[in-house]
DNA sequence: CTCCAGGGATGAT
DNA sequence: ATCATCCATGGA
């Protein structure tokens, strides 16, 4: 197949699509195939040069976010030192805009479970009801619709080692597919409003909310606090005052990162993940020589 | 406010 | 081959 290139300044496909965010793209050759909601999509990246096939050029561009203007983003960063190594670190991780309800599930999945754990999750969720679809020689499996997942049995579903979860994904799903809630209706809700509604469907709270605002609402304030980012916070910004609650956290975070806190967010997130592992395993092949 | 079940992979011994 | 560790939600 061909494939066409445009050219994206700023721009690191492999963190972007690595860092947490995605958990269904598949390293494929010299670059990744995956869906971008029902279109089989091939993506590679030599320097600024994007190349692509599947996909209009368009919708490739309204996914990967090549309208946020980073540097404006990092410059409206406060300027402290956690932030500005992180920054440097994920220079072209951009917050992609993801189908709601495909972000939605996984991150009902992802409860409880590490990156590498949620990547088999959706693989598996994808296989069991997905519709398999290919692009340059390789399958794609596309997420399943609401509808599907509705039908399928607890049971079924417990088959893709979501334990616990399987009860909230299916009777989230139930609700979608039954016209109770229309998650595209939500797109004008105020902040606030669309944190409520998604706090209100089984199997959500305020960090998935958060997750799922951020990277299917485009709402680029949010701000998931995981463990991670947890404890850099901790670290970095609450050294005396270890006692805070998480509550505190988030009022601090969102107050202090600013309108594009979902940015920083993210890029401490991968920072303290990807450094920090590098660190741990430095340290123990010095100490294993 | 605090405590804790829950499950499956992954990493350490 | 066992044992500890990772982790968000929801209910007590």
């Amino acid at each position: 197949m061909r494939l066409r290139e445009i050219l994206v300044p700023e721009f690191d496909l492999g963190m972007t699509l690595n860092c947490g965010q995605v958990f269904h793209w598949q390293k494929h050759g010299r670059g990744f195939t995956g869906a971008i909601a029902e279109t089989p999509t091939y993506v590679e990246q030599e320097g600024h040069l994007v190349r692509f096939a599947g996909i209009d050029a368009k919708e490739l561009a309204h996914y990967f976010a090549f309208d946020h203007l980073l540097t404006e983003i990092c410059a409206s960063f406060p300027k402290d030192a956690a932030l500005q190594t992180a920054r440097q670190f994920c220079r072209g991780l951009r917050i992609i805009r993801q189908p709601k309800w495909e972000c939605l599930a996984t991150f009902i999945c992802s409860s409880m479970k590490q990156l590498g754990h949620i990547r088999q999750i959706s693989l598996s969720l994808r296989k069991r009801f997905g519709t398999a679809r290919k692009i340059c020689g390789q399958q794609v499996l596309l997420f399943p619709p609401a509808e599907r997942i509705a039908d399928a049995s607890e049971k079924e579903l417990q088959e893709s080692a979501l334990g616990y979860r399987a009860k909230n994904l299916r009777a989230t799903a139930q609700q979608i597919a039954s016209g109770a809630v229309d998650l595209a209706s939500w797109s004008g809700l105020s902040d606030l409003e669309l944190h409520d509604r998604l706090c209100a469907l089984p199997g959500v709270g305020t960090k998935v909310a958060n997750c799922v605002m951020l990277f299917a609402y485009e709402r680029i304030g949010a701000f998931p606090i995981d463990v991670w980012i947890e404890r850099v916070l901790r670290e970095k910004y609450f050294a005396q005052r270890q006692s805070a609650t998480k509550k505190e956290l988030a009022k601090f975070a969102s107050g202090y990162f600013g309108a594009y806190g979902g940015y920083a967010q993210q890029y401490l997130f991968h920072y303290a993940r990807t450094a920090g592992k590098q660190k741990r395993e430095d340290s123990s092949s010095v100490s294993r020589c």
